[in-house]
DNA sequence: CCGGACTCCTGTGCGC
DNA sequence: TGCGCACAGGAGTCCG
């Protein structure tokens, strides 16, 4: 089978003239962005706050890597418990908990997951799909839990005996940081594989944070087809593809997750992501810039879309 | 070594 | 109304 081949259109009658979307909208799955404002909400819980016990309720997702030689530390105690929590660091779309002086879990949400401080007075939300329970108590005393669930189970918390761990074993194989990525390291890791731009973008050993949603959004922002092969790219394409990797993972950081489900538009009707995405999800809809079609494709078994005429390749 | 295909998993939305 | 099916997606693994 053909590694391009036609995608059905999303939405058969979804509206041509609007950027309303219809139903690919209504989830904003976690990419970097994401990850960043999880990280800057949790931190004023987070940080300082004791871990006094830990429910790990699915073994498959919450991993324990083998430990070092000579660590003897219990399920419960590299889960954290005990330890107060340091700081939180991220890199691509990865999460990580640092103990103080001890164990990190790291976390990746996968494209379901999901990460939530509960202060204990209030209700317990869904227990379903819940992989593993944090109880904790904050800096300035509220008890509450750390709550870890994933329906789908493509994400996962890794156990790790210390941060160099973290990095040798697991943040090593990935790529710079989309966020500050330089053209320079841009050029470094694109020039290195034949595959589709598109393809190669979501390589997270190559660029670490970039998912489906916003390497559509750059690629149409720097005005480059999502089928050039990455090393044959010139270096005004590098150049636009990395401003515009960094200015949207940016904006949607500022936008901040929650606020973008209040977005209102100046006529007042309630839109969504569309509001921000250009392409993602508007096949078959008219390019914002010059009204041509947007092309729905598949590459690389993910679903993509771009504009023949302003991504012409 | 490289790159493409397959796999995991479940909620959703569509057609019958 | 309800059933069954296709589909979405990140990333590890497998294979040519």
């Amino acid at each position: 089978m053909s590694i391009l081949s036609p995608m059905r259109p999303v939405g058969p009658d979804a509206p041509a003239d609007s950027l309303r979307c219809t139903t690919q909208d209504k989830a904003e799955l976690p990419e970097l962005p994401e990850i960043e404002h999880l990280k800057r909400t949790l931190e004023p819980w987070l940080l300082g706050a004791r871990v006094e016990s830990c429910r790990r309720l699915t073994p498959s997702v919450v991993r324990l890597p083998t430990p070092a030689p000579g660590c003897p530390r219990t399920v419960q105690a590299r889960l954290m418990a005990g330890h107060h929590i340091d700081r939180l660091r991220r890199h691509g779309k990865q999460l990580a908990i640092v103990s103080r002086g001890g164990p990190v879990v790291c976390v990746h949400l996968g494209m379901t997951g999901e990460l939530r401080f509960v202060p204990r007075q209030n209700r317990v939300p869904d227990r379903r799909h819940v992989h593993c329970i944090w109880t904790i108590r904050t800096r300035d005393d509220t008890p509450g839990h750390l709550i870890f669930r994933d329906p789908r189970r493509f994400g996962g918390c890794w156990a790790f005996d210390s941060e160099a761990d973290l990095h040798e074993v697991r943040w090593s194989r990935l790529g710079p940081d989309a966020l500050t990525i330089t053209t320079r390291n841009l050029a470094k890791a694109l020039g290195r594989t034949r595959r589709l731009v598109k393809t190669a973008l979501l390589d997270q050993s190559l660029l670490a944070g970039v998912g489906n949603i916003y390497a559509d959004e750059a690629l149409f922002r720097a005005r480059v087809s999502p089928l050039t092969p990455a090393n044959a790219l010139d270096q005004d394409q590098i150049q636009r593809l990395g401003r515009a990797v960094r200015l949207i993972l940016r904006r949607a950081i500022e936008a901040g997750g929650s606020t973008i489900r209040d977005y209102r538009d100046a006529d007042g009707r309630s839109g969504t992501f569309a509001n921000r995405h250009l392409v993602y999800g508007r096949g078959n809809q008219p390019c914002v810039k010059c009204g041509t079609l947007l092309t729905p494709l598949v590459v690389g078994q993910r679903s993509t879309v771009y504009c023949p005429v302003c991504q012409a390749g």
